[in-house]
Parts: structure tokens; sequence; C-alpha cells
DNA sequence: ACCGGCATGTAACGGGTTACATGATTTT
DNA sequence: AAAATCATGTAACCCGTTACATGCCGGT
């Protein structure tokens, strides 16, 4: 499953530009669990246009750039459904920052913490985010996926909150490694 | 960050053939963040070594076929401090399952249930094989990563199991879209 | 007899990221 | 005056996945 049955989902919420998409992946209840760029957005929307899977109509705005208004088809429901009613692939998850606490005791102090309290101040505004969603989105789907999401980063940030110093709190040297010192 | 940095955070765990390292991302307390498969596990192996990043030395096994053991140089270590020291990306997550979950209103009902109660029980299996790892490993680092995918998944698993009914709970239609019908 | 686990590797393909190109407008 | 937001798009590159190739051993 590709970014095309991604646009196509965002899609059957309502029509929107690519740039609007790529909007409702950072900041809608989508964003913790699928990420994509313009670079692939972009020619997503333009095949799936040719397939005719999406209809476009372009809207030029005053005192903005003009837009492509992409809205989902017939046959872009129906591919929908039948990506959705494959055998999902299971979930792929490539997270350097956990890789960094997993291997805290090669980074320089200074640095892991900054990585630490950013990487938490983000938890809790994701959390922040998905509770602000709940007020205006009602479907029982949506609802469920922003309470696991919210359950999620907040456990998450809880944890973190509660054993920072189990990476901090006692002082340990870089052991376990060879330090490149020539003496 | 690659797939050559994760191979060289395993291996300052201790020396492994490309088989063991796939295995350790599986099993091991890394499993639920990172994820490689052989076809760049091998490869990313040659690399390194070529660039005198790990050393290799080729084991024959009685009744096994016979393995590469490769094991991290200095030249290695430098690297993957460089790597650590770093900013990191930020996570890319991509879960097909949370997908359909939040375009529930499209799937089959059958399919989706199966796909639940495997994920349900896939969070489950993270949970108990995090914890038969505590007993053995006991690195700060370690610890403190082992922690937070307990709490992570636990947190999935308990949402699972006490929300299901905003999934499934009360007979819906599949709104929400044009069905394809043609009457 | 067959499947699953152990063990390594390559080649082609697909797809996403990065970087580049462009440009107006609003906010700081 | 600079930076951020809005807005679209392309091309090259990187890299990872998938599929294929090979083979032995142990258990059912």
């Amino acid at each position: 499953m590709d970014v095309k049955i991604l646009c196509l989902g965002v899609l059957t919420l309502g029509e929107a530009s690519g740039y609007e998409i790529k909007k409702q992946l950072e900041e809608g209840p989508l964003a913790y669990f699928y990420h994509a760029g313009f670079g692939s957005i972009y020619p997503a929307l333009k095949a799936l246009y040719h397939d005719k899977q999406i209809d476009c109509f372009e809207v030029s705005q005053e005192s903005r750039p003009g837009k492509k208004v992409y809205s989902i088809t017939a046959k872009g429901y129906e591919s929908f459904r039948s990506a959705l009613s494959r055998k999902p692939a299971i979930d792929k998850i490539r997270s350097e920052v956990l890789l960094m606490f997993f291997f805290a005791r090669f980074v320089d102090r200074e640095h892991l913490h900054g990585v630490f309290e950013k990487y938490l101040e983000g938890a809790h505004k994701i959390v922040k985010q998905l509770e602000s969603l709940d007020m205006v989105d009602t479907t029982p789907d949506c609802e469920f996926t922003n309470g696991l999401g919210r359950a999620i980063f907040g456990a998450i940030a809880c944890y973190m909150e509660d054993n920072r110093q189990l990476l901090f709190g006692l002082e340990r040297s870089n052991s376990g490694c060879p330090t490149t010192s020539k003496t």
C-alpha cells in the first residue's frame, strides 16, 4: 500500500489540494501513524488523476497561489475499498530517537538530553492535538483511532517523565566501548 | 541513518552473523521500533566490511551451514558514535493496520475483526517478549527502552480491549461513501 | 516426504526522500 | 528585511523490499 491509497483515504473525508492533504497528514488524526512528503504526494495525485480515481478542478484565489482541488471518484472509492480489503502489511517503524535511547551510552549527555526533552515535548503536543480534534470529529472510527493515539503518546510521555533517571540519573562513564583515544 | 548504522549498533552488543542480526532485530528489544530484512542487512554488512568498520571470520559448524561472524572495529565504533551524534530524523511510521482502523467504515466487518484480533494479540506478544528480556538484560539504556516498549504496547493492548465497541459495538451500515452498486 | 529453521547472497524493481526551481503574500 | 506560509511540481538518487537461487539438517 502506498501513498496513493493514503491520498484516496484523505479525499474520502472531503476534497482537498495536495498541500492540504499534507497538512492533514501532519496535523490531523493520521499524523502519528503515517507520513508522506510533497515528493510523494504530488506524483501520487497525478497518477490517480490519470487513472480517473480522482477529479480535479483549479481554484484561483485572491492573494494566494491558485490551487488544484481534488475529489475522489466512484472508481477511486472502489480501489480504496479494495486496498483496505487486502491483508495489511506489518507496521513499519523506524525511530532514530529510540535507537539513540537504546544506545544512549554512546551518546554525548548534552545531545541526548536535548533530544530527550524535544521528543517528550512532541509526545505531549500530539496528545493535545488529538484532544482538540475530539471536539470536532465524530465518526466512531476516528474516535477510536484518536483515542488510541492519545493512549500511546500519553503512555510515552508518562513513561519518559517517570523514568528519566534510567538514562540520566546516575553519572555514567561512556563505558562498553573503546573511545577513540590514542595515548 | 540507514541499516548500516543499525548493524553497527547490534554489533556493539557482541559479534554476530547477518542471520543473527536479523533475529535480534525481530526478537530483541529493538524489535518494536526498527525493522530490516535480509535484503538490506547482507549488503550493509558487505559494505561495512569493505569499509573496515567490521571484521569478519568464517565459522564452520557441524550439522549447520557455515556462517560469517562479524565484529565491530574501532573505526566502526567511531562512525557509530558519529551517527548517533547527529540530529535524529523524525520517526517514520507506516501502519496499514491503523489506517484500516481509521477508515474502518469502508472495511468488511469480518476482515476488520480478524485484523483487529491479530493486532491485539501481537501487542500482547511484544509486551511478554519485552518482559522476558528484562530478566537477562541489564544496561540502563536497554532497561529504559524495554520499559518504554512495554508502556506503549501495554497501552495499545489495554485501549483496544476497552474500546472494541467503537469499531464493532453498534451495527453500522457502510455509510459515508457510495457503494459500487449498479441497480 | 515435506516443512521449518539455519545460512548467505544477488538482481531487479519500486518507491520515497532530497534537492531544486519558482513565486506571491503575510507575519515578525 | 527576513522568515514563514501558501502552493505546485520535477528529477535524480538512494535504498529498501521482493523474488529468486542454493543447500543442509532435524522433526513430523
